[in-house]
DNA sequence: TTGAAAGCGCTAACAA
DNA sequence: TTGTTAGCGCTTTCAA
């Protein structure tokens, strides 16, 4: 076996004090040392006060693996994100993490790039690690992820998506109604000819779901995305200023163009303020997610607020109360509703 | 003890495998399994591979806390921040995410809303779960926390600051250098008025640092910052403006402003739009952090381009090194350059 | 109200 | 090259 002075790696050791200390040096079992740390009303409150007084003088901190093992409790969750840049998730994250803390859980973080091979690797490592729930992002994972999840036994809860025709809990909003409500109010508004800069739909749904809501809903009106307006688009805003260029060469500009996120819609609104074209006159732009970039550029940009904290709040809740009292988790739709700004008017011909 | 069904937490227990499980059905003992698992060379091929099989075929995990318990290993590193909301630390914990995954260990994440008091705790629960490294933001922290992490003897770093004099392992950048080259920027352009809108100082060592360095730096040049055009300021766009009017309201605007970050220089610059105020014909304004917000907005903002993702590239391949070499920590200084914009130039009285 | 003692699942020294 | 076995630090049953 290693040697006890190993154990602060790179560190000469002073040993962790152990219950087995701490029991000796206050006369007591170990059992009792538990009992104390672990808030049992059995400890006479001498003793209790006595143990707590050794404990603090030899700077004893429970031992998590240890705990662990012998209770075959983490108090641990994990989530699995795509990124934690462009401020998208993180605010979920955020408010997940402020929600487990308050209740003596800690968060195992994991980034998966946009890739669902990573996630579900991720994924088995965090369920190795012992997480007792877990954060995703969307309703699409590969197989092996949910087979796994299922084999796991692990509470988790799909946020960022809400489709009642699936099975999985999801705590959050229809990605397709948001985008359909984009579409009903440029119909309104009495444009036919518009296109749409849709984010890269590779290993995302929401991304997906939102083309295809754009497509369908379309449809209902008889019309249809035009082709030479219609791309996937990274989510940055040179990207967005290059894509507004593209359908320029291409050909006549749409009245308007729907952009798959809110940093698209501000570099194709930069792009169109640089060449001159007017918005919202000769070109209606709508973005998505009500992001804190958008907050304050002008002119408004007309978006879809989405509840980002209040789903990794409401998720760390529904987690939180899956592990301790069993209930299971129940999918809850958020809404995600629409926000009209200035970039979007009836169209001039 | 309890029973075994009761481990899935909420879920009808299918037992996970264990190593037993796997040497019984493979007619060999743990500690060959064991071997197998950590992929030591004394297993002959033959027999790793049917141990392999045997542990695909019962789906089995190992079970980390009972590894880390008995090898004093955990793989698995924390970090302390602030806040993942304005995606000003998010950058840097996403690389250092990616560059640990690289490595096989994990990230545990706590925020500290810039509370030290919290922190403090926070960081006792990380390291409570054994975390081998550490990461923080900047060099301010309780006495307790410092106390902590010595006793402990975990390896950690603090990244966002750089401070020579302190004996702190830093990698990142100095924010009073950085502060500095900001004025000598403007005052290199004829600026005698000069005010700041500072971030929230308390709890913070790179807001304060920032105020200082200024205040020291202009008093070099006999220089002092106007007194109603300073205040400490909230990280946020409507705070930035509202931060213009309260200037506008004490008195004659200052020919600069000198601001704390992005946000709040980009609210300042938006409300000064708004005034018909010209920038930088009568208000020159700088921003801190080169945030992807400012990116693409005219004018361009002069800012300091902070090396966010380098830091957390670097804080995770260094503490790596010093969990897994033994190297300890050095401080490492990054450059942050300041990027010269259109929002600054010679005041035209 | 307390203590004794049997594990939790794994690693690693030691023996073979 | 493999097996035996003694822990790692804690929780929890059972008995007192």
């Amino acid at each position: 076996m290693k040697k006890w002075h190993e154990v602060g790696v790179g560190e000469v050791g002073k040993r962790q004090a152990t219950q087995v200390d701490i029991a000796r040096k206050a006369g007591v079992s170990t059992a009792t040392v538990s009992r104390v740390l672990n808030r049992s009303p059995l400890v006479k409150p001498q003793v209790r006060e006595h143990v707590l007084a050794v404990m603090a003088e030899l700077k004893y901190y429970p031992h998590a693996a240890a705990r662990a093992l012998a209770s075959s409790r983490t108090y641990t969750i994990g989530a699995v994100i795509p990124t934690l840049n462009n401020s998208i998730f993180a605010a979920s994250v955020n408010s997940f993490e402020a929600r487990l803390q308050l209740a003596n859980y800690t968060l195992l973080v994991a980034v998966s790039n946009y890739d669902l091979t990573v996630e579900e690797v991720q994924l088995k490592r965090l369920i190795e690690r012992g997480v007792e729930g877990l954060l995703l992002i969307g309703n699409a994972h590969t197989d092996g992820a949910y087979r796994t999840l299922e084999d796991s036994g692990v509470v988790y809860a799909n946020i960022w998506a809400y489709d009642r025709k699936l099975r999985h809990p999801n705590i959050g909003f229809s990605n397709r109604k948001a985008a359909s409500a984009i579409v009903d109010h440029l119909v309104g508004l009495g444009h036919r000819r518009i296109g749409m800069l849709a984010g890269i739909t590779a290993g995302n749904d929401r991304a997906r779901d939102r083309m295809i809501a754009v497509r369908e809903q379309l449809a209902k009106y008889k019309l249809q995305l035009v082709g030479e307006a219609t791309m996937e688009v990274e989510y940055a805003i040179p990207a967005g200023r290059r894509a507004l260029a593209k359908v320029l060469e291409n050909g006549k500009l749409p009245t308007a163009l729907i952009c798959g996120n809110d940093v698209i819609a501000i570099g194709v609104l930069f792009e169109a303020q640089r060449r001159g074209i007017r918005v919202p006159q000769q070109l209606s732009i709508t973005g998505f997610d009500n992001m804190p970039l958008i907050q304050d550029i002008s002119p408004r940009m007309t978006t879809v607020n989405v509840p980002a904290q209040e789903m990794g709040e409401r998720a760390a809740t529904a987690i939180l109360s899956a592990i301790e009292e069993g209930n299971s988790i129940r999918s809850r739709e958020i809404k995600a509703s629409l926000i009209i700004g200035e970039t979007t008017a009836t169209p001039r011909h």
